[in-house]
RNA sequence: GCCGGUGUAGCUCAGUUGGCCAGAGCACCCGCCUUGUAAGCGGGUGGUCGCGGGUUCGAAUCCCGCCGCCGGCUCCA
């Protein structure tokens, strides 16, 4: 058979060569050095046969692409130490991710940190006794469930049994250790050196809350030392950008054990919160949306007809008043329908686009709580249009814009998302079919590459995600456009058509920083705390060098005051080297420090937040620049 | 909610195997210094050791329960 090589050169092999036969082919140093292949751009096990007319690609030992191998590889020498120290440990899945590895087990005893050492001891031990080969065999299904059920492998057997029936049945052996797995593995345990298990997690088998409970322990490796060490350092750096850390050092916001999940926003996160709003209601103008006060707490009826009191209960709080139930909102939208129902409709007011700074309130998980990234109190820059069929699809589109308009002015990347039915959910198939196809025509017509997450919609319809990563890489959902046949049908929407007919509204719910918790939140861990300076709490200081220039800085700070800049003086008796040691931690974008040569000629000596000095500049013309930057709203480069 | 960890002053942390009135730096207050681009000097205030029980002659330290927080799981903006 003929495989083609990267350089679309042929190699002619015996049928059922396998990809290192193949790499052997090439040369025997390279066979020695392969760690996978990639078989049609798909990542695969070395030891697999290929087929005629394959694209192959061989992965060496040292091959970014090839990380997840000998992740997985590390992930199985893990289960082996673990069987040597836990006795009637079971095993669960081990594979690789984004950054790592983990390996869920059923410990016979709960264990702790100090266990980590112990399991990392001894795979160091079982890696300096030999060079392990990963074997791979298939085996018969019967042969492979009778094995693992005299082992007392219970995940391992039910796993099994989930494999669909013309799966092949895969055992990968190294030393004595012997694992179900499907691959690829390295070829031996040689490349293995640097890693390094990290932490221990709860994790439900399957994923689902009703299964037992396992212990995830999570690990990462790398093919150098000194990758491995550059990768911790970078995570120690990433915490340095932790929202959580630097809301409270920057004084924007904190937490107090008396209100878990919500913050206090301090003067100065108050500040970015009130310009965020801002920035959305000059959006939502220019727009044309028109913005809204609806109610924070409603008569349980309305959360009955919106549904919410069957599919949402659990995380509403609700209350009561003279004995009748009350639901505090978690959702606007329930309200905007409320609302849009109050008069009638005709086919030309459409689309109705309504705005609102919503306050919400959601009864969250306590552990699922994660500083501004997860609360229970939050505002959302929330949107609800109410429209005709023909319109929805414009409607969907114009949100997308809008949203990528906005993130535009942070530089901030965002991955997209569709989201389809959920199992728990209002409506027939036939809507969600509709409403699913309209949400990807708009992302296709957009022209944006997109994800499909399945089964990860709202119970009342699919919606567009926009994610984004916090410091530490983790995912966060902010933006999202949603459709909704379903609310206008529960609140009877409806608006007259030219037909002098009643026609029923599609409705389409959006946010666009998501919530300005969470968007915060996010934006601080992107920036590290450097916020653009129409952002900044406090835009700038101004420092006297000695107590005698203080009537020339206040009549600086009242003439940066006067041009509409967040100006302050720092009058306190410490020496200009402190000042400015204090504003570059607490990152003031600019500072201005005055003494006799300032006084004198009517300048001011500029500092930029993370520069040097910038000498002396006429005030006028600094002020001219630094409303232009913020009028732009200007992002630093 | 679940698994593991954790909780000492406003913040960051010390507090040997339970044993003198629980300490340091920063912040804050007072005084001195009058400062030229990342921390001038001296003094002082400040702690229900998360909360509640228990063991003990004696608990920040050991045990139990609760709460918060951290890392995950589940769930979501």
């Amino acid at each position: 058979m003929r495989i083609l090589l990267p350089d679309d050169t042929a190699l002619e092999l015996p049928d059922g060569a396998t990809g290192l036969d193949a790499a052997a082919a090439i040369g025997p140093r390279l066979a020695a050095a392969t760690a996978a292949v990639k078989v049609n751009g798909e990542l695969r096990d070395l030891r697999l046969p290929l087929a005629d007319g394959d694209r192959l690609q061989v992965l060496r030992v040292g091959d970014d692409e090839a990380l997840p191998v000998l992740r997985h590889s590390t992930a199985h020498v893990l289960a082996e130490a673990a069987r040597h120290l836990f006795p009637g440990v079971k095993v669960a899945f081990g594979p690789p991710i984004d950054n790592g590895f983990y390996y869920d087990f059923e410990f016979p005893e709960p264990i702790t940190d100090a266990d980590l050492e112990r399991l990392e001891a001894e795979m160091r031990r079982i890696l300096a006794a030999g060079e392990w080969a990963f074997v791979r065999s298939e085996v018969p299904r019967a042969e492979a469930r009778a094995r693992f059920e005299a082992e007392g492998e219970v995940y391992k057997v039910e796993a099994i049994d989930r494999l669909p029936a013309d799966v092949p049945i895969s055992f990968y052996r190294q030393g004595d250790f012997v694992d179900l797995c499907r691959g690829p593995h390295l070829q031996t345990s040689k490349p293995i050196k640097a890693f390094r298990l990290q932490s221990l997690a709860g994790a439900y088998w399957l994923g689902d809350s009703s299964r037992p409970q396992l212990t995830r322990v999570y690990g990462t490796a790398f093919w150098k030392p000194a990758d491995l060490e550059a990768h911790l350092h970078r995570i120690e750096e990433a915490k340095r950008r932790d929202h959580r850390r630097l809301g409270p050092e920057l004084g924007l916001f904190t937490f107090s054990d008396v209100a878990a999940g919500t913050a206090f926003w301090l003067p100065n996160g108050t500040r970015i919160f009130n310009q965020l709003v801002g920035l959305s209601r000059e959006m939502c103008d220019a727009h044309g949306y028109t913005e809204v006060k609806t109610p924070q707490l409603y008569d349980a009826e309305l959360w009955k007809t919106s549904g919410h009191w069957f599919k949402y209960r659990d995380h509403m709080f609700v209350t009561e008043a003279e004995g009748r139930p009350m639901g505090l909102k978690p959702m606007n939208c329930p309200g905007h329908a409320q609302l849009f129902k109050l008069q009638r409709w005709s086919y030309r007011d459409l689309p109705q686009r309504y705005s609102e700074p919503g306050l919400l309130h959601r009864n969250e998980l306590s552990g699922a709580l994660h500083g501004l990234l997860r609360v229970r109190h939050f505002v959302q820059d929330d949107a609800h249009i109410f429209c005709t069929p023909e319109q929805a699809l414009d409607e969907a589109k114009g949100c997308l814009d809008m949203a990528f308009e906005t993130y535009a002015q942070f530089g901030i990347e965002t991955t997209v998302e569709l989201s389809t039915r959920p199992p728990e959910r209002m409506g027939d198939d036939a809507q969600w079919d509709e409403a699913e196809a309209l949400l990807a025509r708009a992302l296709d017509d957009k022209g944006l590459v997109y994800a499909v997450n399945e089964g990860d919609g709202a119970f009342y319809g699919p919606k567009i995600d926009l994610h984004m990563t916090d410091s530490l890489g983790r995912s966060w959902q902010l933006g999202t456009v949603q459709m909704d046949f379903q609310l206008p049908e529960r609140f009877d929407l409806t608006y007259t058509g030219a037909d002098n007919g009643e026609h029923r509204v599609v409705m389409l719910h959006r946010a666009l920083f998501g919530s300005y918790e969470r968007f915060i939140g996010i934006l601080l861990e992107d920036t590290g705390g450097d916020l653009p300076l129409w952002l900044a709490p406090d835009q700038v200081l101004v420092l006297p060098i000695a107590d005698r220039h203080e009537s020339y800085v206040e009549e600086v700070v009242g003439r940066l005051r006067t041009a509409g800049l967040r100006a302050r003086a720092d009058l306190r008796g410490e020496s200009v080297g402190k000042k400015i040691a204090e504003a570059e931690s607490s990152k003031v974008p600019v500072m201005l420090v005055v003494g006799d040569r300032e006084q004198e000629t009517g300048q001011v000596s500029v500092r930029r937040h993370g520069r040097r000095d910038l000498g002396a500049h006429d005030l006028a013309g600094l002020i001219r620049d630094l409303r232009a930057e913020v009028g732009e709203r200007r992002v630093p480069v």
